[in-house]
DNA sequence: CACCCGATGTTGAAACTGTCAACATTGAGC
DNA sequence: GCTCAATGTTGACAGTTTCAACATCGGGTG
């Protein structure tokens, strides 16, 4: 029986791997840990193929970074769909994936949030996946106001003021800032509380 | 008339010099660009001098979180010195200089909250300016309590939820993401709003 | 007062990193 | 079947963190 898989010269989906290789390696080592020539070692390629896929090291960041914003997108995506008639539930569930999702991958938030120098070049996929991830959000909210909630309220200030929060509370969790650790189930019923309170408060 | 400042074998406070220096580099030159190096020569000193101070690139990055931790403390402490009869107001100010501070230090912000690595090994010092600064929050809402306010609500999820709101909003801003560089003026309007929609949901 | 030793700073080097230029190999389309 | 643009490789350069070995100083001890 001959080898499985014989090596090629050229990957056939480089890319992809080189980012599936990134974060694998991001997870264990931590981001300070991660450098290019280990990510090409871990795909298979040497240390000069990731320059054929991205201009830097930083586009592949920005590539991780996308990529994480997409789910943010799809978790608010999902909330709508799954809870079609109920414009609050589908805010609170939607912060509750924000939250999991930082919780479960803080060195990718890292890359999302933290990563993202105050004056970095801008990436165009990359600002698109943000405003993507934003505007679902937003759907969510303006469904609340076809619904009559938040009444007398600028759209935009809701939307600011609900991502703030999640914002915050995940990064301050997922960071340990919060008081060492919390367990990820104490974490959800924080956020729970503070999504009523800031429920309370965006109710006129 | 003899030169004013002759070169001397040993410093005299390379420690805190070399954290200015950092500073000074980390904020025309941004975190990538900021190399030990560098540091030393700015300070004056040959390349390995900073290890007789930090035991690694690491400790002098804490070494200005923890410093920065101290301004957001001092913070707190001010606004509750200001308006020693109005928790409210203290509240907000406290939140006001949160937002400010990150906005003015946008890089000293990043490593403060971006750079702490999820698994970083932790730094005593770093970790105490942490929790004073927390602490001396907590103590703007202990007085709020004692007025009367917040009714009926645990003192540490007060914390948390103001916490969290301040700390998000000013990444948020800060690192650009609230659409594109808002100014400095429209972002303290946006933040006085969020903070009146979030006293109304903490206000029972 | 002289000395001496721990703290502080320097020099030199090892190991690693991002990045580039020059070259090699391939497959898709004419 | 050929060619050429896309993709991958090799080798090198400059710059980084970090360490070990050495130099210099200043304050406490005899």
């Amino acid at each position: 029986m001959p080898q499985t898989t014989k090596p090629r010269y050229h990957h056939g989906d480089l890319r992809n791997a080189l980012i599936a290789a990134a974060v694998r390696i991001l997870k264990d080592r931590g981001i300070a840990g991660l450098s290019l020539r280990e990510v090409a070692a871990a795909a298979g390629v040497s240390h000069a193929a990731p320059y054929r896929h991205f201009p830097d090291k930083q586009a592949l960041l920005n590539a991780i970074a996308a990529q994480g914003h997409e789910r943010l997108r799809d978790g608010c995506r999902a909330a709508q769909r799954d809870w079609p008639r109920d414009p609050k539930r589908q805010w609170i569930e939607a912060g509750m994936h924000y939250l999991r999702f930082v919780l479960d991958n803080p060195e990718v938030a890292q890359v999302m949030f933290g990563g993202a120098a105050p004056n970095a070049a801008p990436d165009a996929t990359l600002e698109q996946a943000i405003a993507e991830a934003v505007a679902a959000l937003a759907d969510i909210v303006d469904n609340g106001k076809s619904a009559g909630l938040y009444r007398g309220r600028n759209s935009r200030d809701i939307v600011l003021t609900s991502l703030s929060t999640v914002h915050g509370l995940s990064l301050l969790i997922g960071s340990g800032f919060a008081g060492r650790r919390l367990s990820h189930g104490r974490a959800r019923a924080l956020a729970q509380r503070i999504a009523e309170t800031l429920w309370r408060g965006l109710s006129d």
